[in-house]
RNA sequence: GCGGGCGUGGCGGAAUUGGUAGACGCGCUAGACUUAGGAUCUAGUGCCAUAUGGCGUGGGGGUUCGAGUCCCUUCGCCCGUACCA
């Protein structure tokens, strides 16, 4: 379908909305006199209201990038009219992929095609009109910014958790256990190292074979592709830096709870966190004097356990496996080594595993049970190992099935339809019950009759008098893997010396930038381009002792971990910010941003805030008090009746019905994320060049509730478009503005819609203001005159969706200043005070007619007027009035029957 | 499987939280002004029916004087996640 199928005329005669000069002429207004510049006034009352910043693709703004900033705009356009000053800036998350790659072909310098990039970013982003204090525009890749990246993670390398405080404090405040300073200083150093947030080691990691680079857990998508790129990830042991994250997933988890955050984002962080509650508990391994440690969240099923199972990798394998069962394992872990993550993870698929010839004994009533090797049981949660109990744990089921092992019942279903199935061991049952055949004389323990909650008490106090196991907490959080193999990132502050020492480069020099390169493309074997950079890479100190840089460098998560930290003072040379202005700022009271970034951007953020909240330099416990997500801006898309998808400019529209310019076929209307491909992207700028920045901004307001996705439609710009420029003929035009009394009807409609602006406002609801604002016009014109006050009004509430109408309008009402400033205009109550009320009149719930009351009229004289009306005759017609019921300002129902 | 969200005219969506379903906009229909209209203005527009009226918020059931809204049940779609013991 052609999207430029009518263009925008002017009445060059009448005075028309011409926003091609209108728009140009507030921004240049807004840029010379700074109107937006915000200043640390600790008198007023702040407001933080924060944009996801972009990374500045080649590609420029998409529509979606507005809509978030829009909202964000006329919020903070609003709250500074309310008196607040408003912190709203903007800036660029710029370390990343595509420069690089870009600068791998051509050889142009990453920064030159991130400079290109901001460039256009901020040209058109200033043509949308948003309210931005550029001078806090920040750029992650600039080094007066990651100079403060790399001093955080010195800050992280320098700290450890300490348990029992449930906080991050001071390296230097490590206690060193007697054991370990008599061993000696390598000891020492090696304790420590274990203690640093940040560590560098050698780790299982996702290795793209693509991009030559490691990437998080959190970057590989379910079905094992790299987020950035879609190609397979496959496992690498490489010596990489992480961060120990773990140490905070419970105050991770905590922290949730105050935050006033959509519950879709807080569950999936409690999901990636993954905490659950169990048991550890030891089996006594026979014959081998050693102990085999599992976790299980339910030790109250102890009695039905009829098998163990060990991962692959646990390092009891060798130890455990009898002499004639050594083959088979062996062959088997060697198989599951081999097979992909994706196969292993592969719920279709049947259970595998293969007997070691063991036997451990259960606890709980000295039975030996066999020890089995399966992958289904993974190395990296628990402790590696598990104890089956088939009888009520699905997996388990099904393993037990499939390798013909007892399933023993021990959970009374009582009363349910398959209770003697359940019994018999023939079916799971993972619910609640009373327990049978769960005591054992020899040991003690008796858990019959009880129920799940009680069993589990039960048992585990059990394990703990007799010392063979203890309540424990899980969770599926995993260190962060935080070094990348990439030329574009914040360089290490890191120096690896000859001798095996580390050491950190000194606050007094950083940043340390990174080296010009003549290469950029990475290593096969996981070398980052950095090790290329002869004269950068080598140091040496001052007693000649030589040392190589650090050559990898952090991920693009690093930069954007903290920039709304910087906003605060983003020209400090001295520190990261000044503390006073932190205190006064934060914590952001406003985050608006799409919701892609729920366990990544998010929890990294939330993790190093917390860190430095415990070090003491920032002084709020969580950063993001209210978090927003904007709904995904789709498009129309068309497709034939097989499924196939015909791009939108072979599409042809006849009477509200979709063809195929070419083979005629009729297509179904579809909506679909916007892709190259469908030819259906939606550029901004064209859209500003068509209908103006105003008109963006509305249609993008007025599509639809804010936080749900809906699809672009050019229609719905013509129809804001249509209401600026009717607003704009009536209010601008002089001869319909005239001093004196406002209309009644008027007068009270235009205190309704500020009513109805503002809640809309505080609450995101934009969409319905817009509506408001449009019924508010419709009655002006209506009217045909307004007073010069109520012009006024419109203007400063239009102005936060519209601010270039909105300060049109109110310098053609003779005002020689900014509006941006002026105070959000005042209700008058008593203008919205009815005396009388509209009552709606039903019958049996159905709405009949209407007819006006006084507020003041009692309930009986109401009830005897309408069951005298006339009206009210036929529905009354041979049947009795059972209820008469009366909801002050609201309804009349009368149940007859 | 589990977690989160959604389902209202031809379309995007309203409904101030249990009280007139369909605000506002698009589209469509008719008219006005025009050389012209893809500009602008006016009127109409949930569906069925000639009409008194009937039917209508994915389907079925329930609570209530009254249900888009609450409860039960069922269907469909979207997002996230997955052998986490």
């Amino acid at each position: 379908m052609r999207l430029n199928k009518f263009r925008i005329k002017f009445n060059r005669e009448k005075m028309d909305y011409n926003f091609a000069e209108i728009e140009p002429k507030w921004q240049k207004y807004w840029e010379e006199n700074k109107t937006f510049k915000t200043e640390d006034d600790y008198s007023k009352p702040k407001y933080y209201i924060l944009d996801m910043f972009p990374y500045p693709s080649g590609a420029g703004l998409h529509v979606g990038h507005p809509e978030g900033y829009t909202a964000t705009d006329i919020l903070s356009r609003y709250k500074r009219m309310k008196g607040f000053n408003v912190l709203h800036p903007m800036g660029y998350d710029a370390f990343g992929l595509p420069a690089e790659q870009y600068a791998m072909q051509t050889g142009t310098h990453p920064a030159i095609t991130t400079q290109k990039n901001c460039d256009n970013f901020r040209r058109q982003i200033k043509a949308i009109g948003l309210s931005y204090d550029w001078d806090r525009e920040i750029n992650t890749t600039d080094p007066k910014y990651f100079r403060w990246t790399q001093w955080i993670f010195k800050q992280l390398y320098s700290t450890w958790f300490d348990s029992d405080l449930k906080k991050g404090r001071p390296i230097s405040e490590l206690p060193i256990p007697d054991k370990i300073e008599a061993a000696g200083k390598e000891a020492v150093n090696n304790y420590i190292g274990e203690k640093r947030l940040a560590y560098y080691d050698n780790a299982q990691v996702w290795w793209c074979d693509s991009c030559k680079t490691v990437c998080a857990n959190e970057e590989v998508l379910t079905d094992g592709a790299h987020e950035k790129c879609g190609n397979q990830v496959i496992r690498k042991n490489l010596k990489q830096w992480l961060l120990r994250i773990p140490h905070y997933a419970e105050r991770l988890l905590e922290g949730l709870d105050d935050l006033d955050w959509p519950a879709g984002v807080k569950d999936m962080q409690r999901n990636w966190i993954g905490k659950s509650s169990g048991a550890e508990v030891d089996f006594e391994i026979n014959g081998l004097g050693k102990k085999l440690r599992v976790y299980t969240t339910r030790p109250d099923t102890l009695f039905g356990a009829t098998y163990m199972v060990i991962a692959p990798e646990h390092d009891f394998v060798n130890e455990i496996v009898t002499a004639e069962k050594k083959d088979a394992v062996a062959n088997y872990i060697k198989a599951s080594a081999l097979k992909s993550d994706l196969d292993r993870t592969d719920l279709a698929k049947e259970k595998t595993g293969v007997f070691t010839g063991r036997y451990a004994i259960n606890p709980v009533n000295n039975q030996q049970i066999p020890i089995w090797v399966a992958d289904y049981v993974l190395m990296g949660y628990g402790t590696g190992a598990i104890m089956a109990v088939p009888a009520h744990d699905t997996r388990d089921f099904e393993f037990a099935k499939e390798f013909d092992i007892p399933v023993n019942c021990i959970l009374d279903p009582k009363d349910v339809e398959d209770r003697d199935i359940i019994l018999a061991g023939d079916k799971c049952w993972t619910e609640d019950g009373e327990y049978v055949n769960s005591a054992s004389e020899e040991t003690g323990l008796d858990i019959n009759g009880l129920n799940k909650t009680a069993g589990i008490q039960k048992t585990v106090e059990w394990l703990g008098e007799n010392n063979l196991g203890k309540a424990t907490d899980n969770f599926k959080l995993r260190d962060w893997l935080f070094s990348r193999q990439r030329y574009w990132g914040e360089p290490f502050p890191v120096i690896h010396w000859e001798d095996g020492e580390v050491t950190l480069v000194e606050d007094e020099n950083l940043p340390l930038q990174l080296p010009n390169l003549e290469e950029y493309t990475p290593g096969e074997s996981g070398e980052s381009p950095l090790s290329n950079a002869g004269d950068w890479l080598i140091v040496t100190d001052k007693n000649g002792r030589k040392g190589r840089r650090e050559t990898n460098t952090m991920p693009q998560w690093a930069g954007s971990c903290w920039y709304y930290l910087r906003y605060i003072d983003p020209n400090n040379t001295d520190n990261i910010f000044d503390v006073k202005k932190e205190q006064y700022w934060m914590p952001v009271d406003l985050y608006v941003g799409g919701a892609e970034h729920a366990v990544l951007h998010l929890l990294y953020s939330r993790f190093w805030h917390k860190v430095l909240f415990d070090l003491g330099i920032v002084s709020t416990d969580e950063p993001f008090q209210k978090l927003f997500n904007q709904g995904m801006i789709l498009a129309f898309a068309y497709e034939t009746a097989t499924g196939a998808k015909v791009a939108s400019d072979l599409v042809e529209e006849k009477d509200g019905k979709y063809f195929h310019i070419e083979t005629g076929e009729e297509l179904k209307q579809i909506v679909a994320k916007m892709s190259k491909s469908l030819k259906n992207v939606v550029n901004p700028d064209d859209v500003i060049d068509k209908f103006g920045a105003d008109s963006l901004r509305l249609y993008e307001m007025f599509m639809g509730p804010l936080d749900e996705r809906k699809p672009w439609a050019e229609n719905g710009v013509k129809g804001v478009f249509n209401f600026l420029g009717k607003a704009y003929r009536f209010f601008a035009d002089p001869t319909n503005i005239f001093e004196g009394e406002e209309d009644k009807d008027l007068a009270k409609l235009l205190h309704q819609t500020i009513k109805k602006v503002e809640f809309d406002i505080e609450h995101l609801k934009f969409n319905t203001g817009i509506s408001a604002l449009m019924v508010f016009n419709n009655l002006a014109i209506k009217k045909g005159k307004v007073t010069k006050e109520t012009a006024e009004i419109f203007a400063r509430i239009l102005a936060p969706y519209a601010p270039h109408v909105g300060e049109e309008l109110w310098s053609v009402y003779g005002n020689k200043k900014t509006l941006s400033y002026e105070p959000w205009p005042v209700v008058n109550e008593s203008l919205l005070q009815e005396n009388s009320y509209e009552y709606p009149v039903s019958f049996n719930g159905k709405m009949r007619y209407k007819m006006e009351f006084p507020l003041a009229m009692p309930k009986s004289e109401i009830e005897k007027t309408v069951l005298s009306d006339e009206r009210s005759a036929k529905w009354l017609e041979g049947k009795t009035v059972r209820k008469f019921i009366f909801v002050p300002k609201k309804i009349i129902n009368i149940a007859v029957g």
